[in-house]
DNA sequence: AATGAATGAGAATTCATTCAT
DNA sequence: TATGAATGAATTCTCATTCAT
């Protein structure tokens, strides 16, 4: 991984979280990268690409977390908060790079938006947890879409905050105890009768 | 109300779905509102205050339905249920505007920014719930917020589904059913040992 | 046919003429059009479109030479001569044409360079000539574009003289009467044994 | 003579006959040399110096001809046809050559452009010819210019003809027949009354 | 009020050339 | 000599906005 491509890489984040894809021309991000233009070039075959090799680095994290996860032999409940406390831990060290996820979703190639990581992480637990009597019968698709937008409006939250606020991010654990909270009593079978 | 005015916003809104607010020029709008460019400036100071106009339109749309709500006397699960599905009533006639919604959020104004209507009626109802004590304590802009999440998240599905899916919506009557089952042992004091 | 766009056409036509279509910017041919470069885009697709339009315009006008001196009813060899001087008259006007059209045949569009109108017009009179007995049986086709190419060289010599030299330029009576010289005793059949 | 440098003269040529000169980049030059782009500049001074090279590397051929064919006693109409032929071959060898020669003469520096080899030859053996008595009284330059033309029509035909065409090249046969029948009838002074 | 031709600043992208290795 | 990553000036084209009619 050459380093220009890296500095490119993180240049762009900055920018595309502080004032969105369209609004940040190639030539601040070469300046803000430390390279000229051209170098950009040399590395990505266009602005937009530049913006796909940023989800697909993200996408390849959360592959991780979730192989990681997935290993683990425990209730699916434990597993749903370790891969969302995961996933947050993340956001916290990269606020930035939530921006642009949350913002710039629908400016990614076709290739890329099929990715859709995180989401399909959760079906997966929640459909494992029915498969095992653990969840109720619901629809893991539905909910798991759910689960995902409540975790993507915290992370909206959080990266819409005051500077000053993101400093001292319990808002992630908050939120994660109050939402550990309702799936539990929400998902869990043995409360239904 | 000039005749005009609406039917910029309407081809506005069509277009902003469909190709984003940076990729649709003014000329397509006004040829789509059968106006001419120059029409449009009559009515709005730029471009990006047609896009707030949208999104001005829309607030007070969710205000209605927000006071018609409020002042039902109900238990407050109801409520957000009722709230909830005039919401979805509203995104299933109108799904285009949901798109717009969702996507270009982060190109209006700073004023229109603060509005996020239904996340503060959401807020209002649990708030009144724990004070009533028909929900344990927990943090209302955090759970209010998470909801929001969840039902963006269903909306953004619904508004990325096939042409032919969205004819035969019964997403939002499972979603809701779903989420209200959820947030019924969830949020309930009385399921609270 | 817009004032502009002829201005364009002929802003483009001196300076494709001096520096070659790819040495000459948009910008200039604004500058020296009198007009904002996003007019020629008003008027043209693109650049490439400004050149085909030159040589659609120039070949209209061969055209019309060719209509009229068809309908003549004279020996072929007058035929040829009516049409070369007449073309040469056009060329004596509008000598910056002429450069253009030799030196940028290649860059113009596929449905433009297939006209070929001049060569064309001469094959034509040729094969009649041929048919009606009053030249010797050739080749048409390799024998225009023979004729066709010396009356290039002709124009590629009047278009890279010295201005002054363009000012008495007798350079085409010369010519004319002898290639005339040299095709009437070359091509008539009468002279064969 | 380099072997580098031999090999970027003949990866030149064959992209700039296909793509033309401004349409070809040192990049692709390089690559289909097998060379890096650095190497280009190692021994032309910049891209246009290629070109200039490949003309110049022609016009000494064309010499050659020119020398071997002016020292042969025999009657100028012959010369004439001997050069012709063997102008001919040397394209039928090196067609790609010739397309480079006929599109790409304006981009060729001043120096380069004032040779003109083939025209001068022709331009000299008429004068001989006009002073031996062997052609009438014609202006050798104007007329060997035409000639040129004519045989430059004849390459551009046969540069332009398909792929299949152009492996059983009759063309020229049949086109150096014609020309030096219409030459022989049209130059022969004893043709005159 | 409505029009739409004209505007020109601004953006993405290219590519000949350089130079440190 | 050879290399090829880095450069950044230059170019084409776009499009929000204006304003004379």
């Amino acid at each position: 991984m050459s380093d220009k491509k890296e500095k490119i890489r993180e240049a762009a984040i900055e920018l595309f979280a502080r004032d969105g894809f369209h609004e940040t021309t190639t030539d601040r991000i070469a300046k803000r990268a430390g390279v000229a233009v051209g170098t950009i070039y040399n590395y990505f075959g266009n602005k937009r690409d530049v913006l796909d090799y940023i989800f697909l680095t993200e996408h390849s994290k959360r592959q991780d977390i979730h192989d990681e996860v997935s290993n683990v032999d425990t209730h699916p409940l434990d597993k749903l908060e370790m891969i969302i406390r995961r996933h947050f831990e993340e956001v916290k060290e990269n606020p930035e790079m939530v921006t642009v996820i949350l913002r710039e979703g629908h400016n990614v190639g076709e290739k890329v938006k099929e990715l859709e990581g995180l989401k399909k992480f959760l079906e997966n637990i929640i459909s494992e947890g029915i498969d095992s009597g653990h969840f109720q019968r619901i629809d893991a698709a539905i909910c798991s879409s759910m689960i995902f937008g409540a975790i993507r409006a915290i992370m909206r939250d959080f990266s819409e905050a005051e500077e000053s606020a993101k400093e001292t991010p319990e808002l992630f654990d908050q939120a994660l105890e109050q939402l550990m909270m309702i799936l539990k009593k929400g998902l869990d079978d043995s409360n239904n009768q």
